[in-house]
DNA sequence: TCTTTTATACGAATATATTCGTACATTCGA
DNA sequence: TCGAATGTACGAATATATTCGTATAAAAGA
């Protein structure tokens, strides 16, 4: 399966895999000049991270045009939740209701959320 | 204030303040022979990077005795936040509800914590 | 006392991640 | 058609993190 993707992207991979993940197929440039709105970076070096991810695994591409089309092959789901155990074991001693609380603390949820997250409660107790 | 640390600690640190946040003051032997409980380290490994991390103003030691004493600077609460902060931003496009919900869907967490979380979300509902 | 054990300091090898220059091919527009 | 723009490939420099060997001093024990 596409989603079981094992290699962990490095924190730069993930700027790009997000982009592919909200936008979908992307050429270099694509990204690229997402990626620049917020940073300094050479078209060049883009362009080699996105090439390395393509060996590792992490997209695919379509090379069969001069310029590439490249999509995330690793899966968001799968991507977000490995990272996730990965900062509950290496940081809140395993503890998910830790990490949760810390999470809601700081960075303000509107009340939607809020309630959003409360249902999703809900549901976990009625399993 | 000692809480006001910025430098991020590598994985390797974090694995280290993690214990000392547990255990409190601790010599590098005590750190190392909880390390090497679940991986293979050398003596020296542990060492270097303890004395990295003093340099970098993680941790503080006592060099009084022949055998120093280490013990975090970088406080538990900070850091916790701060790498959640990161992942929010790096793997969620900033939305702390969507990382709740999958910390929430993957580690499944006790009754009693859920409880907990639910209590919290009551409070932060009140203001 | 003298040998062994236990420390620290420090330099260096290795691994990994990031950045970019340069070469070269293709496409586009004047 | 020819020069500028745009693209890929690739090697190498740089930065950062990790690992460990060796030198050396202090402490402990026979």
């Amino acid at each position: 399966m596409a989603s079981d993707i094992i290699a962990k992207p490095t924190e730069s991979e993930l700027e790009i895999l997000q982009i592919l993940w909200e936008k979908g197929a992307c050429t270099v440039r694509d990204v690229h000049e997402i990626l620049t709105l917020n940073k300094e970076a050479g078209y060049t070096t883009t362009l080699k991270l996105m090439q390395i991810m393509h060996e590792k695994g992490l997209v695919k591409r379509d090379t069969s045009a001069k310029t590439h089309i490249y999509s995330a092959l690793a899966s968001q789901q799968k991507t977000q939740q490995h990272l996730v155990n990965k900062l509950i074991d290496n940081a809140f001693n395993g503890s998910a209701a830790r990490l949760v609380m810390q999470a809601l603390g700081n960075h303000q949820s509107s009340r939607d959320e809020i309630e959003a997250i409360k249902k999703y409660l809900d549901e976990l107790d009625q399993k």
